[in-house]
DNA sequence: TATGAATGAGCGTTCATTCAT
DNA sequence: TATGAATGAACGCTCATTCAT
C-alpha cells in the first residue's frame, strides 16, 4: 500500500508555503521552485495538489480574503451596538489584515493580477460579500435610529474601499504608518461629523 | 539644441504608448514589442530613450499620478471655502482618473508592482505630496473654523485611502459603479456625521 | 508454481492494455498512468511485470506481429494451391490486421518508434520471417511449375511490404479506403500481369 | 538599419537542419537546441522563423514528400511508353527518396507522427496527389492498348503502398537490401504476370 | 540615429520511475 | 505483492536586451 497522505493537509501546507512567498517576492517573481522549497517538497510534488500556478494563486486570494472577513465576522457578533459594530468591524478588517500580519503585501497581487482573466468574478463576489456586511450593519443603525437615514450601500461600498486604501498605504508606509490612529479619526468624524457647526 | 526637444518628445511618445499597452494588457503582459508598435517606431529605438521597461513603468507611473495630482490641484484652486475645496478635492481626483479613463486599468500595476523593487521611494514621495494637498484643505478648515479640531493629517491619509479604494472598486465592478453616488455619500456623511444625534 | 501463471496473466493484462492506448493515443502520448487505469492496476504494479514503458511497447508491438503472423498461418494452411495460398496470404494479412481493427493505428508506432533505439534486432526478424513465410509460398509454386521462375525472395519482400503500404493507406483514408478490391486488382494483375501481349 | 535578412533561405536553412537531426534522432527524440546547433544559430532564433517544433515538422515532411514527387515528375517526363514510365515512375520514387538519401529516415517519423493531430489533411492530400500521377500513366497505358482494362485507381493506391512499404524494408535492412533488384522483379511480374500459363 | 534580427537565460509544466508503506 | 505519493530531469517556448548594419 502507498504512503497515505492528508490531501487537504497537504494543499493546505503548499498554499501557506505559496503566501509566503507571494508576500515577499510577488506573484510573477515567484517560481514553482520557490514554492515547493519553501513547502519542503519536490517541485513536482506540486502539481499533485495544484494544476498550476494559477491555481495556487487563486486559492491563496480567497483563502486570503476569506480569513480577514472570518476575522470581521468574529469581531462584530461580539457587540450590539450599531455605532460599535462598526468601529469593530473596521478594526476587524485592519486586525484580520494584521493577523496575516507579514503577507499583507500579498494584497498587491490580489490587486495587480486577481482582476486579469477570469479571477474578476470571484473577485466581485467576495467584495460583494463584503460590502453585503457592512450594509447590514449600517442599515440595523439607521433602522435603529442611530445612524442619520443615509445611502447604506453606497457608505458600506465607500468604507470597503477605505479599508483596502488603508492597507494600501500601511504597505507603502511600512510598520511605522500609524493605521489605529487613522481610522479612530475617520471613525470618529464619520460619527460626529467634521464640519464644526451648521 | 533642437535635438533635445526631439528626444523629449520621443519619450513622451513611448510613455503615452506605454500607457495605453500597460492599460490594457497589464505591465507583466506587455512586450517591449508591443510598445514599440503602439509607438510606431522599431524595438530597438526604444532603448534610446528608455534604459529598460521598468524605466518606462515608472516613468509611465509617474507621469499618471502627476496629472492627477495636476488635476486635483487645478480644481481645488477655483473655489476657496474649506468646504467646497473638499468636496472639488474628491472630485478632482476622481475627475483626474476619469479623464485618463480608459487608461484607469493601469492603476493596478502601479499598486501590484509598483511597490515592488525600487519604486518604492518615489512612490511614497507622490503620495506624500497627495497628502500634503488634502492636509492642507484641512487645517484650512479647522482654522477657518469650518472644520472641528480634527487631526487632519490622520484625515487626509484615510481620504487619499478611500480614492484609491474607490477607484478599485471602479475596476472592479466596471463602468456601472456608481462612484459619483458613493462619494458624495461619503462626504456628506463626513461633513454632516452618520451618528443621528449627538 | 500456481504464481507463475497469475504473473503471465497479469503480464498479457497489462499488455492488452497497453495495445489498447497506444492504438488510440499513441506510443509517446501514452502515459504510464493511462496503461495503469486501462489495465485497472495502479500505477506502481506495472513496474512488478514490466521493467519500462519501451519494454512493454516492445512485447506490445512483437505480439501483434506475431498475432497477424499466425492468422496468415491459420489461412494459408487450409489450401494447398499456390494461386490460391497467394490469395489466403494476402487476405490473412489483411484480416489480421482487422480482426486487431481498432488497433490498426498503433502499427504507425511501429514504424515510427519500432526502428529506433534496439528494438531494430527484432524487428528484423519479424519481418525476416513474414517475407520466409511467403517465399515459401512463391517457391512452392514455382516448383509446382505454376509461377514462372521468378526471384521469390524478392518477390515476397516486394508482398510483404505492399501490405505495409496498404495498412498505412487504410488508416490514412479512414474505413472508407476500399481495401479489399485494391487488393484484389493487384493480386489479379500479378497473376495475369498487366501488360496486354507480350 | 538592422541587419538584412533573407527570411526564406534562413528558413530553409533551419528546415535544412531540421531535416538532418529529425532524420537521425526521430522527431520526439530531437530537441530545439539540436535543431538551432545543427542550424548554427541560437535557440530563440528558429522561433523568429517557425512558431514551433510542430510547425518546423509538417514543413520539413511537406518539402520531403514534395522533393520526391518533384523528382518522379521528371523522371517520367522523360518517357513516352507506358511501361517505360511505369518502371520511369517506381524508379522516381526510389531515387528521390535515394536522393534525400540519408535523411530517409524520416519518413519514420512522417508515417508515426505525421497522421496524428492535424497533419492527417495535408497528408492526404500529398498521397491523393501520389495517387493521381501513377494512375494517370497507367489509364494512358489502358488507352493505349498497352495494358490490360484494369481498375486503375485501385493499382495506383496499391503502387504508392508498395513504395512506402520498400522504402520501409531499405530503412529496416539497411544499405544492403536490395532494393533496385525488388522492384525489378516487381514490375516484371506486373507486367508479365506471375502465373505460368492461363 | 534607427532598426529588427539574434540571442539565451529562465520558467512552467510533464511524466517515467522510485520507494515507503 | 500492490500501490500511488513523491520526485526532478528534461524541454518547449518567451521575451527583454543587445548590436551589426
Amino acid at each position: 500500500m502507498p504512503k497515505r497522505v492528508n490531501k487537504e493537509a497537504k494543499r493546505i501546507q503548499i498554499r501557506q508555503a505559496a503566501v509566503e512567498v507571494f508576500a515577499t517576492r510577488g506573484m510573477r517573481a515567484t517560481k514553482m521552485a520557490d514554492i515547493a522549497t519553501q513547502a519542503g517538497i519536490g517541485k513536482g510534488t506540486v502539481y499533485e495538489y495544484y494544476g498550476s500556478k494559477e491555481e495556487i494563486f487563486t486559492d491563496a486570494m480567497l483563502w486570503y480574503m476569506t480569513s480577514i472577513e472570518d476575522a470581521v465576522t468574529k469581531q462584530i457578533s461580539q457587540v450590539s451596538d450599531p455605532r460599535a459594530k462598526l468601529r469593530s468591524l473596521v478594526w476587524g478588517m485592519i486586525d484580520g489584515a494584521s493577523t496575516l500580519g507579514e503577507y499583507i503585501g500579498i494584497m498587491l497581487d490580489f490587486w495587480g493580477e486577481g482582476l486579469r482573466a477570469d479571477g474578476l468574478g470571484q473577485w466581485r463576489d467576495v467584495y460583494q460579500s463584503y460590502i453585503d456586511v457592512v450594509d447590514a450593519i449600517l442599515r440595523e443603525g439607521v433602522e435603529k435610529k442611530v445612524f442619520r437615514n443615509i445611502d447604506t450601500r453606497s457608505l458600506a461600498s465607500a468604507l470597503i474601499g477605505l479599508f483596502d486604501g488603508l492597507i494600501f498605504q500601511m504597505i507603502l508606509f511600512g510598520p511605522d504608518y500609524p493605521v489605529r490612529k487613522t481610522v479612530d479619526v475617520l471613525i470618529d468624524s464619520f460619527l460626529h461629523g467634521g464640519e464644526l457647526n451648521k
